[in-house]
RNA sequence: GGAGAAGUCGCCUAGUUGGUCGAGGGCGCAUGAUUGGAAAUCAUGUAGGCCUUAACGGGUCUCGAGAGUUCGAAUCUCUCCUUCUCCGCCA
């Protein structure tokens, strides 16, 4: 979301930000916005002085009717000036039905204005514009065939997605024996990875209101990810990162606590609704699955350098599994609308012979922070925005595909790197049934 | 889930026959004075949003949230939320 003032000031800037983005058709709303944004202030500014009127005669009728009890003649003139205010009142009403229609029509108009891009965002149209940035590790060709990820897990009996179905329908799984401990050792490893990286580790509520959810995401995103709880002011997070930001609603952060960061564990829930869909085989995409995040609060001038952070801390923890990685910045077509700029984490898929999602880096800027009303003080002991970062550490079951295809040899067993062994009984290698 | 009690300015607290309370006091914090320096002491300041102003400032709104009564509500009414105590139930 935009700053009210910034969009009266510069509206060609916003325009311009609308037309990289190709979402022309949001063009209009900067004049509505403006328009409204006019009438909205004049209505505040006749209803502030009805208001402060009525304050004034509302005082007078209470000095006169303390005078009225000694000198009965004063109830009249008191009278009169309550007649005064009552004359004012239907006006003032008017005004404050007005305020508030205009205040939703102003909001709702800006939260679909886009977040201003970062200068450095590449321009494109969509998903197929984005650019490789850097290549880490040798995206390696095995001479035997990879099979798809879901039979190398069958291969472990590590996976039941029939009785998942049955269960829950499509979309779930059930996890078993050594492919279910690997999920949670690479979360586990994952979690200390961060830990030792100066991060806090916390578990947050895994269900959060319907303010909190406006505040941290579009509308569009909403939709078509949140889950919603019948008959309760209550959705099941998409990420951890909701309920991690959610955390500083209404907040004003003393200057020493920033910045903060923290890596946070919990299970993600998700529709899944519009483009891709639910696949129809294994584990890629899914409607739950576990996550261990990174996101940061952090002061606005900070926000560049921790966006260079986060993204390298995902590579550093793929390269330490033997993952080959790269990283894809995300074009201004293909960046949601809250982000200043974002990048993926892509780890090589042997068997696809392509690179594909396992995390995603974004910079928010001040976008959530003023839907929040997040703020902390500055050195000059006034209220500022803050900036919020979030990043994936780990998404196990997409994690898993890319570990188990990377990691994977020709006699079927797959090793488990120097790292990852602590979390797995200190066992080299994993060793799939009947062998 | 049932029965009681309570939610005020960073913290503690004053404030119920509605008016001079957006709000007093203490602590904490900041600045200044005093001091060789510190402690102590004294003085001043110490929420946020919105509107307005070049600025100083002015106006308005917020005393858990929302709605209502009233010329006027921290103070009265209603609904909701949260916390505490007791009971019940359960990981």
């Amino acid at each position: 979301m935009l700053d009210i003032r910034f969009v009266r000031e510069n509206p060609e800037l916003v325009r311009e930000n609308i037309r990289k983005k190709f979402q022309d058709f949001k063009l209009p709303l900067v004049d509505e916005v403006i328009a409204l944004d006019t009438q909205r202030r004049a209505a505040i500014g006749e209803g502030d002085s009805l208001r402060a009127s009525r304050n004034t005669l509302s005082k007078q009728v209470g000095v006169l009717m303390g005078q009225a009890k000694k000198d009965p003649g004063k109830q009249a003139e008191a009278d009169e000036v309550k007649a005064q205010v009552a004359a004012q009142a239907k006006r003032l009403a008017e005004l404050e039905v007005e305020e508030a229609r205009l205040d939703e029509e102003i909001r709702s108009r800006m939260l679909t204005l886009p977040q201003l891009l970062d200068p450095t965002v590449p321009i494109g149209k969509d998903d197929s514009e984005n650019v490789e940035v850097e290549r880490f590790g040798e995206p390696l060709t095995p001479d035997f065939e990879v099979p798809y990820h879901t039979d190398i897990m069958e291969a472990f009996d590590g996976i039941d997605l029939d009785a998942a179905r049955r269960v829950a329908g499509n979309g779930f799984y059930y996890l078993l024996g050594d492919i279910a401990r690997l999920h949670e050792a690479v979360l586990a490893y994952a979690r200390d990875f961060m830990i030792d990286k100066g991060f806090t580790y916390c578990i947050p509520p895994f269900m959060i209101h319907g303010n909190v959810v406006e505040g941290v995401m579009s509308f569009p995103e909403m939709d078509a990810m949140m889950y919603k709880i019948e008959g309760e002011d209550l959705y099941l997070i998409g990420t951890s990162e909701h309920s991690m930001i959610g955390r500083y609603i209404d907040q004003i952060l003393p200057l020493d606590s920033l910045p903060q960061t923290l890596t946070s564990y919990s299970p993600c829930f998700r529709k899944e609704k519009g483009a891709h869909g639910i696949e129809e085989r294994g584990v890629y995409r899914i409607h739950q699955f576990e996550k261990q995040e990174m996101i940061v609060v952090c002061k606005p001038e900070d926000s560049k350098a921790w966006y260079e952070k986060l993204w390298k801390n995902s590579v550093e923890l793929f390269r330490s599994l033997d993952i080959p990685v790269r990283q894809l910045e995300c074009c201004s077509g293909d960046l949601a609308d809250l982000k200043c700029k974002s990048c993926d984490i892509e780890a090589w898929s042997p068997r696809q012979q392509k690179y594909f999602e396992v995390c995603s880096c974004s910079n928010l800027g001040d976008a959530q922070a003023r839907r929040l009303r997040i703020r902390y003080k500055d050195e000059a002991g006034k209220a500022q925005l803050c900036h919020t970062l979030n990043n994936t550490c780990v998404a196990p079951p997409r994690m898993l595909i890319a570990f188990l295809e990377n990691n994977l040899q020709a006699d079927g067993s797959v090793k488990i790197p120097v790292k990852l062994r602590p979390y797995m009984g200190n066992k080299e290698v994993m060793t799939p049934k009947g062998k």
